[in-house]
DNA sequence: AAAATAAATGTATTTTTTACGTTAATTATT
DNA sequence: AATAATTAACGTAAAAAATACATTTATTTT
């Protein structure tokens, strides 16, 4: 090794990641914490965060940790910032990598949540968190709302069939207003990378409402063109 | 220390910074590169970058690293993202935290760059840099160009007193592209942010252009109502 | 005095965004 | 069987923003 003697086994860097996760659920947007069962701040909230071993990317790590928490496999998050000042953690010098993603909700999920103790928590409602993770969650929904709008970031975290009111009421939550219905129709579907189908949802009105599926192949030759899908 | 049972003294995590600094000197966008003068990859070109120290922020240790290599103080950094994966670097696990920055390019720090070993290169004929520095590069760009659509960036890294055709070059620089001048004007003047002086810039042209400065204050003030500042 | 140079300005056209009301399909109720 | 209730679907007019484009102005150099 190189110049860096800056460590030695007394003195050690840490290296954690955090996980914010946004869920979608009935029109409400909500995050996952969980109780700590154990020391340091036994008993308090807190986001689903691990170290980070020496042989796993910090990806991984997340993901490790995601599943033992929770049940939850394969969450595609993307990196927020570093936490890093000296004096974020006690006793110890440590950083973490927030991460952050927005999944879709489904029932079986809850179901696992509740077994491993954690919960999606309405976003609105969040309570005190452990040591600088409040602020994390603040830094997420703000880059979350702003990637919203160059990526149409809403279909990654609908079900496979979805209906153009469930897109909208997604954009609701994740801006927190409301939006013209004929205007949001018009500029999704400009976009030309929703495809509509024969079959109707049914369970939210009498009329019903046509699914649509979101068209991967259209949308990646448009995103190598450069096109923004600005909503 | 609680659960981490990770590390031991031979199997440290390490934590460096890389420093993608653009700089902006007449017309032509550069970037902050040096040649390696010692190993690992001595005579290599690389960013500017350190480990980060135990009683560091990360950005300090930018700072740090910059002033020794260069003698810029005080340049303030954006983070950019980690680089983190297990096989990056050679033989140890080391995780870098890219950060970037644009400046002004000021004849004094040429001066300076110069006598420490690095150099200012033209952005469109960067070299082969070692690691993963290409690739930061890349990704400080695009990060770069998409942050100055929403935020006025261009006026953080003119002098002081600055005329709108410098800072449409400037502009112009980032994106690569020209642009019409007097929708450029008509635009960067429509915010309300820019100040104009009294004194013209003469070096340029026998007309003359007029300074403007930055209103900090009302920049501000507009940026805490929600208000784009899109160009 | 004339030529050269880049700065400054305005307007018409196109495109995008916003605002807003009516009809349509279906189920539930009588 | 008819009616009421409910949300989906659709189109157009007005306002705002972006784009395209040509001339005049201030100054220095010749």
């Amino acid at each position: 090794m190189w110049e860096n003697d800056f460590y030695n086994e007394h003195d050690k860097m840490y290296i954690a990641t955090d996980c914010i996760i946004f869920g979608f659920d009935e029109g409400v947007l909500k995050l996952l914490i969980f109780k700590r069962k154990v020391q340091p701040n036994k008993g308090e909230f807190s986001l689903i965060g691990s170290f980070v071993k020496l042989n796993e990317d910090v990806s991984e790590a997340a993901n490790r940790v995601l599943e033992e928490t929770t049940g939850l496999k394969n969450v595609f998050m993307q990196e927020l910032k570093t936490y890093n000042t000296v004096d974020r953690d006690l006793g110890f010098r440590c950083i973490s990598v927030g991460q952050y993603a927005l999944i879709r909700i489904e029932d079986y999920d809850k179901v696992l949540v509740e077994k491993y103790g954690a919960m999606w928590y309405p976003f609105d409602e969040i309570p005190n968190l452990v040591l600088d993770h409040n602020t994390m969650v603040k830094d997420a929904i703000s880059r979350l709302r702003r990637k919203a709008r160059y990526q149409p970031i809403g279909f990654e975290l609908l079900p496979e069939k979805f209906t153009i009111p469930q897109l909208q009421s997604l954009y609701e939550a994740i801006y927190q207003r409301e939006m013209d219905s004929r205007n949001f129709r018009k500029k999704v579907l400009s976009f030309g990378v929703l495809i509509k189908l024969e079959e109707k949802d049914k369970t939210r009105s009498k009329k019903g409402a046509f699914y649509y599926k979101f068209d991967n192949e259209k949308y990646s030759e448009l995103l190598s063109k450069g096109i923004n899908f600005e909503i």
